[in-house]
DNA sequence: AGAGCATCTTGACACCATCAAGTTAGGGGC
DNA sequence: GCCCCTAACTTGATGGTGTCAAGATGCTCT
C-alpha cells in the first residue's frame, strides 16, 4: 500500500504525477502568453520541484513541446472522428478543437518548436490525418480521390481557426466561432 | 562630403544603415530557425555592432518584430493590390507572399511576439485588410456585402499558406505552391 | 569652432536552458 | 527483513540572453 494512491497513469513517485502536471502547466502558460514566453524553470516552480526536474522527464524544452504536440494530434483525431460522417461537422470539430485547445494547436503547427521526428508524434499525426481522410471519404465517397478537395477543406478550417486564434478577425468576443465556421464552410461545400 | 555615401534611406551614421541591416538579418534568421530562436545579440554580432545596439533602434525585441510585422502587412497589401481585380489571383498573390516572405508572414500572425497596438502596425494592417476587401469587391461586386465570402476566401488561402509553410503537407519540394493553391481555390470559387 | 543630439559601447543584473554529479526513495531478489 | 538497483529528483555550475543605466563617439547645423 502506497501512502497515496492514484488511479492515474503510472508515476506515483516523489511528486506523484510530475509529468502530467508539467504538461498541464505548460498548456496554461502557453494559452496565456504564447510558446515563446514559456520557461521550464517557471513550470518547475509552479509544480513545486527543482529547476532541473523537467529535463528528466522530457530531456529538453523541445521534448516537452513534442509531447504537447503529440497529445494535440491525438485529441484532434478523436474530435474529428467523434463528429461523425459529415464533412462539414468534421470541419466544425476541427475549429472547435483549435479554439478550445489553443495551446496544443499553436504548438502543433510550429514545428520549429519541437522534435518533428519523434515516433509518438509522427504516429499521432498520421492518426489525425487518417481521421480527416475518413471524414472526407464518408461524406463524399465519389470525390474521395480528389486530393484538392481534402486540401481545400483542410485549408479553410485551418485558416479560419488560425485567424480566429490570432485575433486577426477583430473583437468577436461573445460570438461563437463554431457557428461562424459553419457559415464559412458553407461557402465551400455548397453543391 | 562624408567618407562613404549611400543613396539608401536616411541613417548614414556609424554603421551606415544598422536599422535595415538588423531587419534583414532578423528575416534571414527567422526563415532558418523560426522566431523563437531569434536572438538580438546574434543579430548584433552579424551586423558587427555591440550587443545593446539593437535596443536603441527598436527599444525591444518585440519592437523589432513589430517593425517586421508592419513591413509584412505593407508588402502583403502591395502584393494583393498588384494582383488585379480577380479574387482568385488575389488569393494566389496572398499565398505567394506567404511562401516568399515566410518570416514576415509567420510573425504577422503570432501577435504575442510584438506590440499589437503600435500605430505603424495597425495602419499597415488596415491597409492590407482594405486590399483584401477591394479584391473581393472588384471580383464579385454583387456579393461584396457578404462577410462570409470574404472570410471564406481569406481562410482558405491563409490556411493553405500556413499548412504549406509549416510543412504539414509533407514533402512537396519541387512543386509550385501557387499552382496547387490555384486548384484549391477553385473548389471555393466554382460557380 | 562649438553645441546638440542621435548613434553606439561598456558594464551590470537577473533570468534562462542545459549538463554533470550527487541524493532520495521505492521494488524485486535473496 | 535486508540489500541492491534504478527511476525520480536536487544541487551547483556554465554559457547564453534581454534589458537597463551610464558613458563615449561622431555627424550636423549654426
Amino acid at each position: 500500500m502506497t501512502s497515496y494512491d492514484r488511479s492515474m497513469p503510472a508515476q506515483p513517485y516523489h511528486h506523484g504525477d510530475l509529468r502530467n502536471a508539467l504538461l498541464a502547466a505548460a498548456t496554461e502558460a502557453i494559452e496565456q502568453s504564447g510558446p515563446a514566453a514559456l520557461s521550464l524553470r517557471e513550470l518547475a516552480r509552479r509544480a513545486g520541484v527543482s529547476h532541473a526536474a523537467p529535463a528528466h522527464h522530457f530531456g529538453d524544452k523541445a521534448g516537452l513541446l513534442t509531447e504537447l504536440a503529440a497529445q494535440g494530434y491525438e485529441l484532434l483525431a478523436d474530435a474529428v472522428r467523434a463528429a461523425g460522417p459529415d464533412l462539414a461537422e468534421a470541419g466544425i470539430a476541427y475549429v472547435r478543437f483549435a479554439v478550445g485547445h489553443r495551446a496544443h494547436f499553436t504548438v502543433m503547427f510550429e514545428p520549429g518548436l519541437y522534435h518533428p521526428d519523434d515516433p509518438h508524434l509522427v504516429a499521432a499525426r498520421a492518426r489525425a490525418d487518417q481521421a480527416l481522410s475518413a471524414a472526407l471519404a464518408a461524406s463524399a465517397p465519389e470525390r474521395a480521390a480528389e486530393n484538392e478537395l481534402k486540401l481545400a477543406a483542410w485549408s479553410i478550417v485551418h485558416g479560419f481557426a488560425q485567424l480566429w486564434n490570432s485575433g486577426s478577425l477583430g473583437d468577436r468576443s461573445g460570438e461563437d466561432p463554431a457557428t461562424i465556421a459553419r457559415a464559412v464552410i458553407g461557402n465551400l461545400l455548397r453543391t
